[in-house]
DNA sequence: CTTATAAATTGACCGCGGTCATATTTTTCT
DNA sequence: AGAAAAATATGACCGCGGTCAATTTATAAG
């Protein structure tokens, strides 16, 4: 079994961390380059890629953990009552989402892992996040709000899906409809949700 | 306005396209590299980039064209009867998009261009596509056979999203879960598609 | 035919992600 | 404490996409 990290090398890994997350903050995700972060963090090449792998493996680390901060705020918020309400919910997580195609790529390289590697923090953020719609789902479904034909789980898929399209859609027309994600998903919400 | 292109111009685009699609061919998109394709065409490595502006504009090009070929196919046959049949119209072109991440990626990238930049071949493949499948859904909707609630053009952006979502899923599980794409998205299109 | 002008091509060069044999530091063992 | 072993860090090096000032080739003008 692998030992535990010396204290040399935890401090090594939140430097780099930290000189990551202060880029990323002022420059956004697409700017973040590996021979800054080293250089801002006085290590060599070589011991980035010792710690994260690859780049994405960095940014795997930062964004997963916001992810999941954007998970608690949606599991601390009271249960959505209808798919405006659920639209509401996923604002933030939407905005985070497109502020940077980076972001959006990467996230979307891990949105289907449901099985082997669950050690990711990204998949583990796609579990959860899957698991509280369809638990919101399941709930209105109870409550006679949604359509009671279909399992929640198969429901959740979807709404992953229109998340992601409007996502996608978003990126791809620069500044022509401005209209915020969150607003975009709702038509699909209503009417793959509702019967 | 620009002069029309010199004939050793042509040839030497020809002689580029030809070479990447081979190699395409033979070792797919991934192992697509730019200085092989020079390299193999007996040119120099700008010539490549004067054409085609980045590897991305070399596989739009022979994507592009891939992808229309597969439209031509869809618009040849007889307009689908069902969901199952939408679905049986969609099997080859996902069986090609589901090949190859890189496929995949490229085409998303455009996948929501329906405004500016319609020079694209992909971005007018998209439109093409998403026109088709609204047409089958109208029509089918005057027919009574699926729910006449909701706009044919939503409903059609709706099936692009599921394709998507089964596409994405399926290149996340490497092995699990082997059903072709056009299997996995049946269950959405019955339940976005029929009330 | 010669010269000016535009089109097409060239290849040395750069940026940046990623590798790996080697060196340094820390821990363990006697 | 000193030697052996394991963990950590280093930086020269590579691959490959992409740039651009300079060169060659084709077309138009005199």
């Amino acid at each position: 079994m692998p030992r535990a990290p010396q204290k040399r090398r935890l401090e090594t890994r939140a430097k780099l961390l930290s000189v990551a997350e202060e880029i990323i903050d002022t420059q956004g995700c697409s700017a973040l380059r590996v021979e800054d972060v080293v250089e801002k963090a006085g290590v060599a090449k070589g011991t980035f890629f010792s710690h994260f792998g690859d780049k994405d493996g960095l940014l795997t680390v930062i964004l997963g953990a916001r992810v999941m901060g954007f998970l608690d705020e949606m599991e601390a918020a009271p249960r959505p009552q209808s798919p405006a309400e659920i639209a509401d919910r996923l604002t933030p997580l939407l905005n985070f989402v497109a502020q940077d195609r980076v972001i959006f790529d990467l996230l979307l390289r891990y949105s289907g892992t449901t099985g082997a590697e669950v050690d990711e923090v990204i998949t583990q953020g796609f579990i959860r996040q899957i698991t509280m719609f369809a638990g919101w789902i399941s709930a209105l479904q109870a409550e006679g709000t949604l359509r009671a034909d279909t399992a929640p789980a198969l429901l959740a898929e979807g709404v992953q899906a229109f998340l992601n399209h409007v996502l996608a859609i978003g990126f791809c027309m620069e500044h022509a409809d401005k209209r915020p994600p969150a607003e975009a998903i709702l038509p699909y919400l209503e009417r793959w949700l509702v019967r």
